[in-house]
Order: structure tokens, then C-alpha cells, then sequence
DNA sequence: TTGTCATTTCGTCGTTTGACGAAATAACAT
DNA sequence: ATGTTATTTCGTCAAACGACGAAATGACAA
């Protein structure tokens, strides 16, 4: 009940979602969903640890920067089945491919002139 | 996403989760449930309401009661799968088998006896 | 070591949530 | 009609949440 309640917690968030849905292409790092979202950093990087707490996505180091993915096969049953029901409601909504070509453009720029430009403004 | 964040928000409250659990044996009426769970009336109801409008149950007033129970195939596939998800992941667990004992013992007691009961005290 | 940079943690603030009791509502019994 | 009763609605209050900026952390470069 606790573990299956950290994931209900984590998905009642409309933007833990929009994470999640964004994950469904590959992983990501922090400043280029802080980019997609238009929040603070410190407010995605909340997100991101309770979303990791719920073990919906997992993360890796490598050089500056933290990338978070979703988890593989091996995750338990709830988290598998969450992702997939999240997946398979929300993968064709307007939200979901708006996001998804915001993203696209994203993902062509290079990371350090992204994570940079969360400073200014 | 509207209809979708309304499921994963009443999800998000362990007592509402016990309530679709309790419901898996069937229909109950607003009293038992508060029986069950030991809340005021007033607290059962609006998270029937919230559950409700998120569609993961049905109401039917019959007589002097009000009686929740789970959608059939009917119920779109978000709800449906939501439920499944839930039922699947918790069935088993102590705190649905300890809910499950008591309800028992309440679907033995006549109504009447059960809703008067809440007023006192 | 010192500085830089991406990320996280902490404290604050306004909003939402979940509990309650009191009052309103709606259906039934007298 | 009137009173009873099950449920809902409303207002209140404390706790939790989601946003932010400032400061701490930790890794890498100079």
C-alpha cells in the first residue's frame, strides 16, 4: 500500500505526468525538461525526486549532468502496469504531442546552451 | 488529460483507494462505508463524490439509502484499467484483508441499525 | 586549490486538500 | 402536512502541496 500510494501521489500531478510522457522518447536531462516546462529548476528537480521515490523513473551521472529515464522490464509490477496505463491514455492527446514537438527542437540544441540559458531573465 | 487527472487525483487518497477495494465485493451504501472506515458522513461522502466524478463509481438511491458500486465493461478504458491496476496491486494486502474482515461483519448488521449508529457519540 | 556549473536542498508563501460539525436537501413514514 | 432520516453542501481549520529564490552540494576544469 505505501509504495502503490508513492505512485498515485506522484501521478496526480499533471506535470510529473507531462514528465513521464516525455521520457517515452529517451532520457533526459534536468535542465532540458526545466526547458520544456518553463519552471524553475529546483521546482523539476521536486518532481523528478518524487517521481524516483515512486520508482517510476530512474536516473544516471554523466559528466555535468543528471539524465532520467524510465525504468526497463525489471521494475516492479505496479510501476510497469502505472507506466503503461499512463502511456496508453495519454500518448495521443494534444498536450502530449505539443510537448512532444517542443521537445524536438530541444533535443537539437546543445545541452550546455540550454542548461546556460535557465540562468538569465 | 482533463478526465485523466481527475482518476489519478482521487487515487491519490488512501482512504478513497479503500473504498474502491471495499466495493470490489459489491455495492454499499453511504452509511456502511462510514461504518468501515470510522470518518463523519460528511467526510465519506465527498470522497465518494470525488470518486464519482472521476467516474470510477456509480451511484443508485434506492429507498432511504444511497449505494456506490464499480462501473461494469461499459466504463471508459482509462477507468476500467485504473481499477484493474488497482485491484491487481492491492488485493492482497493486509490492510484489504483487515478492511474486508470488518465489512463482513457489517454487511451482517441490519442498515437501519448501522446508520442510526452514527449519530450518537 | 579555486572557480564554474548542474543539480539539489531549504525556507517561504499562497493554494489545495482532507477532516469536522452545522445546516440544507430529499425521500419516506406517520 | 409533519417529522424523521440518510445524504449532501457549506464554512472552517490545520496540514500538505507546488511554486519560487537563495544557499548548499558535488563534479569537473583550470
Amino acid at each position: 500500500m505505501r509504495g502503490f500510494m508513492a505512485i498515485t501521489k506522484a501521478l496526480s500531478d499533471p506535470n510529473r505526468v507531462r514528465i513521464l510522457l516525455a521520457l517515452k522518447r529517451g532520457e533526459l536531462c534536468v535542465c532540458q525538461i526545466t526547458e520544456l516546462f518553463g519552471f524553475a529548476p529546483s521546482t523539476v528537480s521536486k518532481h523528478l525526486s518524487i517521481l524516483h521515490h515512486a520508482g517510476l523513473i530512474l536516473s544516471r551521472k554523466s559528466e555535468r549532468w543528471v539524465y532520467y529515464r524510465l525504468p526497463d522490464k525489471s521494475a516492479p509490477v505496479a510501476v510497469r502496469e502505472a507506466l503503461a496505463w499512463v502511456h496508453k491514455s495519454l500518448d495521443k492527446t494534444d498536450e502530449t504531442k505539443t510537448d512532444a514537438k517542443k521537445l524536438k527542437t530541444i533535443l537539437q540544441t546543445d545541452l550546455a546552451v540550454i542548461c546556460r540559458r535557465q540562468k538569465c531573465c
